[in-house]
Formats: structure tokens, C-alpha cells, sequence
DNA sequence: AGCGAAACCGACCCGCGAGTCGGTTTCCGC
DNA sequence: GCGGAAACCGACTCGCGGGTCGGTTTCGCT
């Protein structure tokens, strides 16, 4: 139990065919893990999703909670990277990098729907150290997002507010929609949802986009500036 | 699978040690399923954990999925009763309507923290028909909040919103922020967090609290009503 | 008291699915 | 083209846990 770090990750060389394999069957549980759930989910049935045997599937993983990590850690992997690198393409303004990495993180999991699933709902069922390996990711995520919201705090573009908890909120909402909407249970198309997704979160913020409303701001009286008791 | 509403539901007159019984195997099966998710706990287990056992077990519940379905019913009528209680405990305004709902909620799974565990994350390990009664539950609350939430919007209380798409967001914001907390990853006690959760989603609303800021508002310029550019 | 039903017990049954293993095929280097 | 290792196969094992069942205790009732 203390330090197992370092020969967990090696990544020995493998012949194509056996990466090609690999990724097929990372596929697989990760689709029969979203939809059947983790335990309800074969070993076998995996196995045969991806076009290959048992033997071939253990080959290749050694137990059963060895391949759930893989598929976490590959789906953390994959959004980590987009979400970093849709930053970076955004340049210094904190409520611009947020706006980006949340289009990225959304278009992402829209891409890949059952990513979502198994990140959200996996944590328990497969034992307390998947479950921790998940909420640690999670945890980086929104420790990510907090730092930016500090930041344009210090700036003095939002509301004065906790950017630890806050984030947290945006995580929350974050994945309550895709989710939903990944279940089929929000009619709306994802851009349109997307994009009032990010007014919500602007607002809750009490942000200034940088993109300070163009022209149709005169739809409904009194929506911010409110000059009531 | 078509129509079995009727005998599913008879509360028949049992003796009330029986009642007691049934009571502490709902308890102990609701803290075990967040513990360990449902298809780790143990029936044995389970009727260990109660101070009975698996005959007694399955005296009160036919099957594990009837148990797991009790354990969610309860769950939710307990929410329900808490938080439709608090809404006509707070009047008419829509906005102090969701504040006092948001509280009921709130205050009812701080309370019982398993509880939420079980409702967020076994949906999906105990089939199809389980998950899709947690979803309509879920469903319902979002319903009741968007209800709200069309009212205020009509009452010109908020920024133009997507009511549905709003209460979806809402609802996975506490959901997250509790969850976090309930497993200790938030350091700010029930109160605080309350608080700025409440302060979070009034603004993502854009709406007016009924109580508009007392006296300190000097805090930081600009945090409503911008001025720049 | 004593009878019958409700409530409870725990040893046993049995299917299911994770993990194993000896064997076969594929491919790389020489 | 051949030796050997990597990759793959699928029948088999075996423990675990959901569900059963005959028996025992508890309790309400008269």
C-alpha cells in the first residue's frame, strides 16, 4: 500500500495491433460501464463488445478495477488536455479562459457522452479507491477553474465571492446539464445550451463578459441595474 | 411491465415492532449503499448491520432491487414533505420561495448525508427500472424549481432565462456542493456555505433578493452595475 | 393457558461472473 | 523460413452472494 507509484505507469512498447487492441477495449468498458453500470457489466461481454476473448481482454488488464481505472485515467486524461490547451488558446483574460474552458470541457463530453456517465456515476460503485481516484480528478478540475476565478476576483471582475465553493457550483451545474442532456431529458441543442449555460455562470459570478452585450439588451426591463426598492 | 401500480403500494397494517424493524433495515441498508454502492453491500450484511438477519431480511423485502426502491422512496418523500413544507412556510414571493426550498433541501441532506450518496450515485449499478425512478425524482424537483422560477421570470424578478435548462443547473449545484461537503472536501461549516451557495444562485438568476442589501454594499466597486467600457 | 399467525432465524442451494491456464496464432528479428 | 516472444483464445474453476426453506420464537387474541 505505500508507494506503488512508480511501476504502475510504465508504458512499455507494444506492437501496433496490441495498442489498437488496447483502445478498442477501453471503448467498449467504457460504453458498457455508462450503460449497464460497473458491476452489471461482464468481463466477457466487454470482451466480445470489443471483438475479442476474455483471455485477450486479461491480457491486457490484469482484474477488472485495473480496466475502470484505465478508462477513468483516459478520460482524464482527454479532458484535461482539451480544457488546458482551449485556455491557453484564450489568452489572459480569466472570464475568456473560463468561457473556454467550459466550451471545451462541453463540447468534449457532448462528443464523447458516455465519459460522462462513468465519471459520474462509476465513483462508488467499483470500491473506495476508485472513488477517491475520481474525486481527486474532479478536485483538479475545479481547482482549476477556482484559480481563474480568484484571479479575475483580484482583478475585480466579479461579485465578491468564495472561489473554492464557487467552482465547485460551476462543476455542479456543469455536469448536471450535460448529463441530463446526454440522457436525452433537455430538448435543447447543445450550442444553445451551451450558451445559456454560460450566462448562468457569468451571472452567477457577477462577471463583466468582455463581449459587454452588443446590441439586443432591450428585451425586458430591469434585468440587471435594478431600480426598485 | 404494463400497469402494476395497484398492488404495488399497500401499506398493510403490520405490528409495530415489525414497523420498528422494517425502519432499521431501511437505515442500515441506506447507509451501507452509500458506503460501499449497491452491489458491494451485502443482503447478509446489510441484516448484520440492522441487528437482524437475512431471513428477517427478506420477511419485510422480496428482493435486494424491492429494498434499494424502498430506500429511494423513503429518501424522496422525505424531501418532498421538507421541502414543499417550506415553501408554503415562506408565502408568495418566488424568490424567497426557492431560497426557503433551497434551505429545506439543504438543512434535510446535511442531516442525513447518506442520503444523497445513495439518490446521486446508484442509479445507474441496479439496472434500468431503479435508475429511471431516480431520474423522474430528480425530474420533480427540477420541475418544482423551474415552476418557481417561470413566476419570477414572468414577474420580471430575473434576467431572461431558460427556466428548465436554470432549475437544472441550480439543482446540480447543491447537489455538488453538498456532496462535496458530506465527504469532507469543503472546510466552511453548513451555515456559511448555505449562505454563499444561496448568494451564488440568486445571481446566476439575475434576481432581485426580497431583502435588497441591508447596509454593507460598499465592499468593492463595481460588483453590480458596471461602468466600464 | 393455548392456539394460530406474524415475525424471525440461519444453514443450505445454486447460478453467475471474475479470474486462470494450457494451448494456438501472429508477428518481429535474423 | 524459423525460433521465440508477444498476443490472443475459450473451456474450466471456484468463491461469493442473492434467494430459499423448514424450523423456532414472539405476540395478539379469546
Amino acid at each position: 500500500m505505500p508507494a506503488d507509484a512508480p511501476p504502475a505507469e510504465i508504458e512499455t512498447a507494444r506492437q501496433p495491433r496490441a495498442e489498437a487492441r488496447r483502445g478498442d477495449l477501453l471503448a467498449a468498458a467504457t460504453r458498457l460501464f455508462a450503460e449497464r453500470g460497473y458491476a452489471a457489466a461482464g468481463m466477457d461481454q466487454i470482451a466480445r463488445a470489443a471483438g475479442t476473448s476474455k483471455g485477450g481482454l486479461y491480457f491486457h488488464f490484469p482484474t477488472k478495477q485495473a480496466l475502470l481505472a484505465a478508462v477513468i485515467r483516459r478520460a482524464a486524461d482527454l479532458l484535461r488536455k482539451r480544457v488546458a490547451a482551449a485556455m491557453i488558446a484564450a489568452g489572459d483574460d480569466p472570464v475568456a479562459r473560463s468561457e473556454a474552458a467550459l466550451a471545451a470541457l462541453f463540447r468534449t463530453l457532448a462528443k464523447h457522452r458516455p465519459l460522462g456517465r462513468v465519471l459520474a456515476a462509476e465513483s462508488v460503485a467499483a470500491g473506495p479507491e476508485v472513488r477517491e481516484r475520481v474525486e481527486r480528478i474532479e478536485d483538479e478540475f475545479v481547482a482549476l477553474i477556482a484559480a481563474e476565478l480568484r484571479r479575475a476576483l483580484d482583478l475585480g471582475l466579479t461579485a465578491p465571492l468564495d472561489p473554492e465553493l464557487a467552482a465547485r457550483a460551476w462543476f455542479g451545474m456543469v455536469r448536471a446539464c450535460i448529463s441530463a442532456w446526454a440522457g436525452g431529458r433537455i430538448a435543447a441543442p447543445p450550442g444553445e445550451l451551451e450558451a445559456e449555460l454560460r450566462r448562468l455562470l457569468i451571472r452567477s459570478a457577477g462577471a463583466i463578459p468582455p463581449d459587454a452585450m452588443p446590441p439586443e439588451r432591450a428585451d425586458r426591463g430591469g434585468d440587471r441595474c435594478p431600480d426598485r426598492p
